[in-house]
DNA sequence: GAAAAAACATACCACATAGTATCTTTATGG
DNA sequence: CCATAAAGATACTATGTGGTATGTTTTTTC
C-alpha cells in the first residue's frame, strides 16, 4: 500500500472510532487530525469534507465490517434458526471491538444522521437492506427446504430480526450487557418456533 | 400559570420539539432562544445551564409523555397481549406527534447521550425501567390467571418488547412508515405464541 | 536529474457555541 | 406606593467549528 493510501485509511479508522463513540457531528475535524497525526492540510487533501469522510468511512469501513460479521456467518449450513441466532450471539457477545456502551455504530449512524442528511440516509439504508435481504435469502431456502413454516413471511421475520438488533444496541446502553443475555435467550425461543 | 412558568414551560416544550428532530448536541441555545423567542437572560435565569434543560426535558415533559402513551394503555381490560399491542400500535401509528422520520425522542435521547453523560443516562433508564416494568407486571399478572404460558419469564418477553420498539423507530429512519405495518403483524403473531 | 504533480504543512478566517456580566423591567408583599 | 426580589433584556467573551489560502516537501515521470 502506498504511503498515501495508508494516511487515507488511517484517518478513516481513527475517525470511524471516533464517531462510533462519540457521535458524528460531536467528533471534530481538529480531534481527527489531533489522533491521527495528520494535519489539516493532508486531511482536506484525501476528503474535500467532513460529509464525505462519513460517506466514505460507510462504504469503506462499515460496509466490509457488516458483511463480515453479518452477513457471512449465514452463508454455510443448514440450520437456519440456529444461523440466525449464532450470528446475532456473535454480534453482540463475541466481536471484540464492539463496546456495550457505545452500542452500534452503524445504528448509531442511522439514528443520528438519517433525518440529516439524504447522502447518509442512502448509504445507510443500503448497508440495512444487504442484511435485511441475506436474513429473508436463508429464511426463503429454508422455506423451500421444508424446515420452517411456510405461511411465515420471510421479509417480515427478518425485519423482526434487524429491529430487535437494533433495539438491543440501544437498550444496551442504559441496562449494560445483562439485556443482550435476555434478548438472546427469548430471539432463540422465538426462532426455534419459525419451524 | 404564572407568567414565569409559563416561559419555563415554552422553552421545555419548544426545546423538546427542536431536540427531537435535530438531536441535543445539534439544538444549539441561540436556536432555542430564536424559536421562543424568549431572551438569553430569560432562558439562563430558569436553567443554568444546556444539561440542566435537558434533564428537565427528560422529567418533565417525556415522563409524563411516556405514561400517557406507553403505560396507560396497559392498565385496564384483560387480554394482555393484545394490550400490549395495541399499546405498541397507537405509539407508531396513531400518535400524532411522532413523525417516522425522527423515530422517538426516548429512544433517540438514550442512543444519543446515554454514553455521554451520566446524567442523562440515569434519567433515561429511570424511563425505560417505568416501561418495563408496566409490561412485565401485566405478564405476571396474565400468567396468574392463566392467559399466558407459565413457563416464559415476563422480565425477558417485556425487554423483547421494548427492544422491538427502539429498533423499529430506529429502522424506520431509514425504511420509512411501511416497516412499522410489518413489524406490527410480526409482533402480534410474536404476542399470540404466549398463549 | 529536472519538471510536474501528488502529498502534506501552517496560518488563517468567518461563523457558531455555551455561558457571563450587567443592566432594565415587572411583579409582589408590607 | 414603595422597597425588594423576581424575571427578563443586551452586550460581550472565550473557545470550538468546518473550511480555505498558500505555502513546502515528497514522489513520480520522462
Amino acid at each position: 500500500m502506498g504511503k498515501a493510501a495508508d494516511t487515507r485509511l488511517i484517518i478513516l479508522q481513527k475517525a470511524f472510532e471516533l464517531i462510533y463513540r462519540n457521535g458524528y457531528q460531536a467528533t471534530s475535524i481538529d480531534v481527527i487530525i489531533a489522533t491521527t497525526q495528520v494535519t489539516k492540510g493532508a486531511f482536506y487533501y484525501h476528503f474535500k469534507s467532513k460529509e464525505e469522510m462519513g460517506l466514505a468511512i460507510i462504504k469503506e469501513v462499515m460496509y466490509p465490517g457488516m458483511a463480515a460479521a453479518m452477513i457471512e456467518p449465514l452463508m454455510d449450513g443448514t440450520d437456519v434458526p440456529g444461523k440466525i441466532y449464532r450470528m446475532m450471539e456473535g454480534l453482540l457477545l463475541d466481536n471484540p471491538f464492539f463496546d456495550v456502551r457505545y452500542g452500534c455504530p452503524a445504528i448509531n449512524l442511522i439514528e443520528e444522521m438519517s433525518p440529516l442528511s439524504q447522502s447518509f440516509k442512502s448509504a445507510l439504508t443500503q448497508l440495512v437492506v444487504r442484511w435485511q435481504h441475506a436474513i429473508e435469502h436463508v429464511l426463503t431456502l429454508a422455506q423451500q427446504s421444508g424446515t420452517i413454516r411456510p405461511d411465515l413471511s420471510p421479509r417480515q421475520i427478518a425485519l423482526f430480526v434487524i429491529t430487535g438488533y437494533g433495539g438491543v444496541r440501544n437498550m444496551g446502553k442504559v441496562f449494560g450487557q445483562n439485556c443482550y443475555k435476555d434478548f438472546l435467550a427469548e430471539l432463540k425461543r422465538y426462532l426455534q418456533k419459525l419451524a
